[in-house]
DNA sequence: ACAAGTACTTACCCTAAAGTATGTATCTAT
DNA sequence: ATAGATACATACTTTAGGGTAAGTACTTGT
């Protein structure tokens, strides 16, 4: 959420590749450490900040709203607050974050898998 | 390649949820914003790194053999370095490495369809 | 009266990652 | 003789992301 120096030629290209890689352009979205992770948590189904929080012990309060925020305004969560008191707040994914599941779920497959070659050795 | 401060409470958390979900340890193989990028790019096959550096321009090299170097650490790609002059030398894919095109492609499958919903409006 | 739970917000700091710039060794082409 | 290509390395600086800690407003439970 900082000005882009639009002079910088990284920045050129990186507006380049975003027009011609297909990967590019998913990790300007989720390319982060968190976010993978918060999507898989919200895989299950709607699912309460609160829980959210539990789910994933080892991130901060502060970091996992940021995201969820940036998810929501990049269209891939969809936030539901009950105007009741204590609140009561949901999220869930958008169709574009549900069209997300094979990538978190080959993920998912993948690590699966290399846990088990890990504990046969 | 930091020393990591085993006091914290965090890098605690950061344990336990590599052993409990998946996507975390996927997450600390490729959770960078180059890597899957890289991987992307590998995927074609065996590739010379100047190939890589001008099919990923917005990347330095600094940058570029750094995740590299750590991509191979790491098992996922296979350095071959022809002993010419000037030097000769592609990286691959490795079998984990390979394991993680499924990944790859569904992120690549979901950006064009995004893409595509994108230049409709 | 006080703690605890809800879903955040805000200010401040710290570090890991990325960017900038330059150098190396060897060969080929102009 | 000089430039360009190869595949890096290395020192130095900047920045974006993350961590710490505290606060808010309102309610329920003890």
């Amino acid at each position: 959420m900082t000005a882009i120096k639009e002079t910088s030629v990284i920045q050129e290209n990186k507006q380049y590749a975003l027009d011609i890689c297909p990967v590019t352009y998913v990790m300007e979205k989720i390319g982060n450490y968190w976010k993978p992770i918060i999507l898989y948590h919200l895989s299950k189904g709607p699912i309460r900040y609160s829980e959210i929080k539990r789910a994933i012990p080892a991130i901060t309060e502060k970091v996992l709203i940021q995201h969820l925020k940036q998810l929501e305004s990049d269209g891939l969560v969809i936030r539901k607050a009950k105007p009741v008191v204590p609140p009561y707040v949901t999220y869930k994914l958008s169709k574009s974050g549900k069209g997300l599941m094979p990538v978190i779920d080959a993920m998912a497959s993948w690590a699966i898998n290399e846990r088990a070659k890990e504990d046969k050795q």
